[in-house]
RNA sequence: GGGCCCUUAGCUCAGGUGGUGAGAGCGCACCCCUGAUAAGGGUGAGGUCCGUGGUUCGAGUCCACGAGGGCCCA
């Protein structure tokens, strides 16, 4: 047998799992990665980095997949690649999780443990992941050079980000700065935004309160302010109010409040309503603030400011603003220019300037204040008030907002550079230039620090006694200026604590100055890669052969202000270029219901689950027909439909080819009989040229769903007429012209598909290569992932050919239609079939109307100009539309209708409307849409239209046809009884039966056929008692037949015929 | 408050540059075929293409406004 037989119950996955095997012990990898070495035309693809942090997980299989289908299809091109990975290692998430792995609760775990081995730990974890995740990539048949993967902890990534930061220096760029952000005081960190939104606000009671200030050069009079956090209002500067909102003077005693007028059920107690006045009247207004004696607050003017924000839905609408204490008050005192005073240190404990306050902690100063503005009557109400509360994710502890030092690189000078930068950067999908425009439009400042412990070691070293401070470019100068602490730090990556240890000397004061202690934002990491990964530093000539990248992509949501948005900062600064050309974002993975996926939920599906439980391919499949645009809705249901829909019918065509090229000992290239393409092999080839145009030109855009799909497509037309309209040629034992260029066809168009799969599904298309190409052909290349893409044979499309059968599809499942109207199965043979082809095409084609003729088994067809012979049309009025249309005058028309209907459908040309001319001579103009055309068959007819295109079966019957009939289901229930059985399809049998008259008579009229369909050598009359005999009692036309099947001898050539 | 995206059958979604009758899969109902067979196919029911205006000979498609949902940023 020249090709392995194929299992038609193939375990896919552990088709998959032999693959990985075969591929590793011929070193296929390997091969792939130097197929193009010399190549002259070079194809760049970078990488961004993955998270090496936990296992990879399906939504990172969506990117995974693009990336290794373009790299694929490219190297099937002929294009030089770099193939290189990315590993992103630095960054909080990672000490996260090595906090927990050792059961760390704060930053002071840390120290105490010792940061030395707590960033060594991170590193671990990242190696390891590293390698983990590299293990599943090849499971998901993702080929990079593994070897050489980039890490962006290396060195080389690290210094090239220094020589960015140092030339944002050179340039005036980077700045010291503050900022106002969430504080865990249990864990001394800072907790970003993101982090809490997704992980987490409670319900939580705190104090409110309610304090009167007394506004200055206005006795008796005060704003009346509400606060859930007390300890805020040490740090008062402020009070903002809506400038367009209605606030009142309300009188209490001697004492009048201001609030506004919504919110008068603050008050408490009666009260008259002294004057109403807008919150703008209000601005510039100065007041007592509620601790003005605190060393803290001297000097500090408080003042009223406007602010659109406020809201009159709770509290007094007056808003206590400290804008070292929350990040809207923070930004609301830039704006404004109020003094920023930050009350507590990392822990939380109020500072030295602080008064009576300082030393205690801010969780347990709520009392204290109440109590001492009590005291001082600045109290006018308080009460309890539960809200939803932001918790610190890790510990659960409170967090409070904190004024932190942090380093920023100054955005304005980039913002129109950028901008420029992006325009000439092609974003698929096309909406991603105005996301990234949006951004780059209101970005802020880039704040680069973190006070954290494993990262990038900013390059900054800033001096203490004069204020000045400067960045480091390289290790070379680190080296030349280092005065102290060298001999430390040699040896080690550039890391904390390491780095920490070297000083330099101020160039400006002479002191001998350290390292700031912050790490960078990760996204520095991540950005420097088209520098770091290219040799920039090292080899300008190289990196110019690989810079911009010609291709990325990443799931999009973030990555605009992440990733995308990093590269460009840094690429703009270092050479004023764009770091790649194609950007293609993705969506986001749901799970199959369209919801988020959680652990929590149980909806979350692992890599490792899916790879074993769907198979690669499938999952593969499934992200490359989806619109990159748009979330998927991943699952093993649509997983499920993929290989039902898509996999199976290929794999099943695949085996019926095997199967019978095996039979026939059929090999390609083997001399025989010349070929004859007949109209199927045409129409095949056809369509495969096609669809071979089709997927270069959609990959060459970078469209993966738009290449897929019309693979889908193709696999369909060749399971379910290729090779349906096809079997036969393949059953017969006639070795003839015909045959041979069947299996020519067929093999042909297998191993172009498997050629044209290899990028999607590498796994199917190897196993389909194997078997078809290396089993016969040790010449060929050794796996399919080294053959070049095909190209298409222009020659072989023909148009009319595939708009005929198309029609002829069409005029088929219109006969099937009328089959199923008139309740008469296929199995029966008709007499004729008329029809009315509207496009004109499949009678210029006599293969295909025998085809269309088999299809629905009947003797003949005829073709027809019209349908008027088939019977009466009757064009009847849609009176819901025509009625509003002509009222009064709709009998007329109807009757005119009713009379002249039938012309008037006949002689319109299609898509016409229909001209009517009524009694009185008026012609009157119909929609088509204003009439249903309905067919009164003839009687003896049965048929369906569609369109203009009609055909109508003939129904009756005669004996004949009926006999016919009859012997087809018996061959039918026969074959049933071989599956039954047990056989093998050239297994030979004799036929035994028991019945009336009417199963010898039809045995009498087709008994070549019958013995032929079924491979029996004999049919006889009387069923032998014997235990090889496999008996069953079947029902023909009506009358009860008992069978009886027994293997026969097997003939001399072993075959069907 | 700003930006972007989405809204087409019960569900999930296709529908480049406007062009006859609006599609697929799943689900449902009925039926058929079958040595590719633990599959497959057909037919049918089911649509105000979110709404309102506009441009146009012609709008699911373009424009404006509005409604609902989502993402991002404030």
């Amino acid at each position: 047998m020249p090709f392995q037989p194929v299992d038609t119950r193939i375990d896919f996955p552990a088709q998959e799992r032999a693959l990985l095997a075969w591929w590793r012990q011929e070193g296929i990898l390997a091969k792939y990665i130097a197929r193009n070495a010399d190549a002259p035309v070079r194809w760049s693809f970078l990488d961004g980095p993955i998270t090496a942090n936990n296992p990879m997980g399906v939504h990172h299989a969506w990117g995974r997949t693009y990336k290794d289908l373009f790299c694929r299809y490219h190297t099937m091109l002929g294009h030089r690649q770099r193939y290189q990975n990315g590993f992103d290692c630095q960054g909080l998430w990672v000490e996260v999780e090595v906090e927990k792995e050792l059961g760390f609760t704060s930053k002071r775990d840390i120290e105490r443990y010792g940061i030395a081995e707590f960033v060594e730990r991170c590193k671990a974890r990242v190696l390891h992941y590293a390698g983990v995740q590299t293990q599943q990539s090849l499971r998901l048949g993702y080929w990079m050079d593994w070897d050489h993967s980039y890490y962006t902890m290396s060195d080389e990534n690290n210094y090239c980000i220094w020589m960015f930061l140092k030339r944002c220096w050179e340039r005036g760029l980077i700045y010291k700065g503050h900022d106002v952000m969430p504080w865990c005081p249990r864990c001394s960190t800072g907790i970003s935004e993101h982090e809490i939104v997704t992980e987490g606000y409670q319900e939580v009671t705190h104090l409110g309160l309610w304090v009167r200030l007394p506004l200055a050069g206005r006795p008796g009079e005060y704003l009346l302010v509400w606060t859930t956090t007390p300890w805020t209002l040490t740090s008062n500067v402020a009070v903002a109010v809506h400038p367009d909102l209605a606030y009142v003077q309300a009188q209490q005693g001697r004492e009048s409040y201001y609030v506004v007028r919504e919110r008068l059920d603050a008050l408490r107690g009666p009260y008259r309503i002294v004057r109403e006045l807008p919150g703008a009247e209000m601005v510039g207004w100065t007041y007592t603030g509620p601790f003005d004696d605190l060393p803290a607050q001297q000097g500090v003017t408080h003042r009223v400011v406007p602010w659109t924000d406020v809201s009159a839905v709770e509290g007094t609408g007056l808003v206590h603003i400290a804008p070292g204490c929350g990040a809207e008050d923070f930004a609301l005192g830039k704006a404004h220019g109020l003094s920023v005073l930050a009350p507590i240190d990392e822990f939380g404990v109020f500072t030295e300037p602080y008064g009576w306050l300082a030393g205690r902690h801010v969780y347990d100063v709520g009392a204290p204040i109440k109590e001492d503005l009590e005291r001082r009557g600045l109290l006018y109400h308080a009460a309890d008030y539960t809200h939803r509360y932001p918790l610190c994710w890790r510990c659960g502890s409170q967090l409070v907002f904190r004024l932190v030092d942090e380093w920023f690189i100054a955005m304005d000078p980039l913002r129109e550079p950028m901008m420029a930068i992006a325009r000439r950067i092609r974003w698929i999908p096309e909406f991603g230039l105005e996301r990234e425009l949006d951004w780059l439009r209101n970005m802020h400042d880039w704040m680069i620090s973190k006070k954290r412990y494993w990262g990038l070691a900013l390059p900054i070293w800033e001096c203490h006694r004069c204020g000045s401070f400067e960045v480091i470019g390289s290790e070379h100068e680190l080296r030349e200026r280092a005065v102290a602490g060298w001999e430390t730090f040699a040896g080690h990556t550039p890391h904390r604590p390491w780095i920490d240890a070297v000083k330099i000397r101020c160039s400006r004061c002479g002191e001998v100055v350290s390292r700031i202690l912050d790490v960078g934002n990760p996204w520095l990491d991540a950005g420097i890669v088209p520098y770091s990964t290219m040799g920039y530093r090292q080899d300008r000539e190289r990196w110019r052969e690989w810079f911009p990248a010609d291709f990325i992509t990443e799931a999009f949501p973030g990555q605009y202000r992440n990733w995308f948005y990093s590269m460009l900062v840094m690429s703009t600064v270092l050479e004023n270029r764009e770091p790649y050309r194609v950007c293609l974002g993705h969506a986001t993975v749901r799970d199959e219901r369209g919801r988020e996926m959680h652990k929590s939920w149980g909806n979350m599906i692992e890599f490792n689950d899916a790879a074993e439980r769907m198979g690669a391919d499938v999952v593969r499949w499934l992200y490359a027909v989806q619109s990159p645009a748009q979330n998927i809705n991943f699952g093993y249901g649509p997983g499920d439909e993929v290989r039902r829909r898509f996999i199976l019918p290929l794999w099943n065509v695949y085996a019926f080819f095997v199967t019978y090229a095996n039979l026939d000992g059929w090999t390609p290239g083997a001399s025989g009989a010349a070929a004859a393409p007949g109209l199927l092999d045409r129409w095949i080839r056809s369509r495969l040229a096609g669809l071979v145009e089709t997927v270069r030109d959609r990959l060459d855009d970078y469209d993966p769903a738009g290449a897929a799909r019309p693979i889908e497509r193709f696999v369909e037309d060749l399971s379910l007429w290729y090779v349906r309209r096809g079997r036969r040629r393949y059953w017969k034992s006639e070795a003839d012209a015909d045959k041979q260029a069947a299996y020519q066809t067929l093999h042909e168009v297998l191993v172009t598909l498997a050629k044209l799969l290899a990028p999607f599904v590498p796994f199917l298309a190897e196993a389909l290569y194997q078997n078809l190409v290396r089993s016969v052909d040790l010449r060929a290349p050794v796996s399919v992932h080294l053959c070049d893409m095909p190209r298409a044979d222009a020659s072989a499309i023909d148009r009319d050919l595939e708009a005929a059968t198309e029609q002829a599809r069409r005029l088929v499942s219109l006969g099937r239609a009328a089959r199923g109207e008139a309740g008469l199965r296929v199995r029966q043979p008709l007499a004729s079939a008329t029809m009315v082809d509207r496009s004109g095409s499949v009678d210029r084609f006599a293969e295909l109307v025998e085809h269309v003729r088999e299809e629905l088994n009947v003797k003949e067809i005829r073709f027809a100009g019209s349908p008027a012979a088939l019977g009466r049309l009757e064009v009847r009025p849609r009176f819901d539309l025509l009625g509003p249309r002509f009222a009064g005058r709709l009998p007329v028309i109807v009757g005119a209708l009713r009379e002249h209907g039938q012309s008037l459908v006949e002689r319109t040309p299609e898509g016409e409307p229909y001209r009517l001319r009524l009694p009185d001579g008026e012609e009157v103009v119909l929609e088509r849409s204003e009439v249903d055309v309905r067919m009164h068959w003839r009687p003896g007819l049965a048929g369906a239209g569609d369109g203009g295109n009609w055909v109508a079966l003939e129904t009756a019957l005669s004996e004949d046809l009926i006999r016919e009939g009859m012997a087809r289901e018996l061959v039918h229930q026969v074959q049933q009884m071989r599956k039954e059985a047990g056989l093998a399809i050239a297994d030979r049998i004799t036929l035994y039966y028991e019945g009336d008259d009417a199963v010898a008579d039809l045995l009498r009229a087709h008994r070549e056929y019958v013995l032929r369909e079924v491979l029996a050598r004999d049919a006889r009359s009387g069923i032998p008692a014997d235990d090889r005999v496999h008996r069953k009692a079947v029902r023909l036309d009506g009358r009860e037949v008992r069978l009886g099947i027994a293997p026969a001898r097997t003939g001399p050539d072993g075959r069907r015929r």
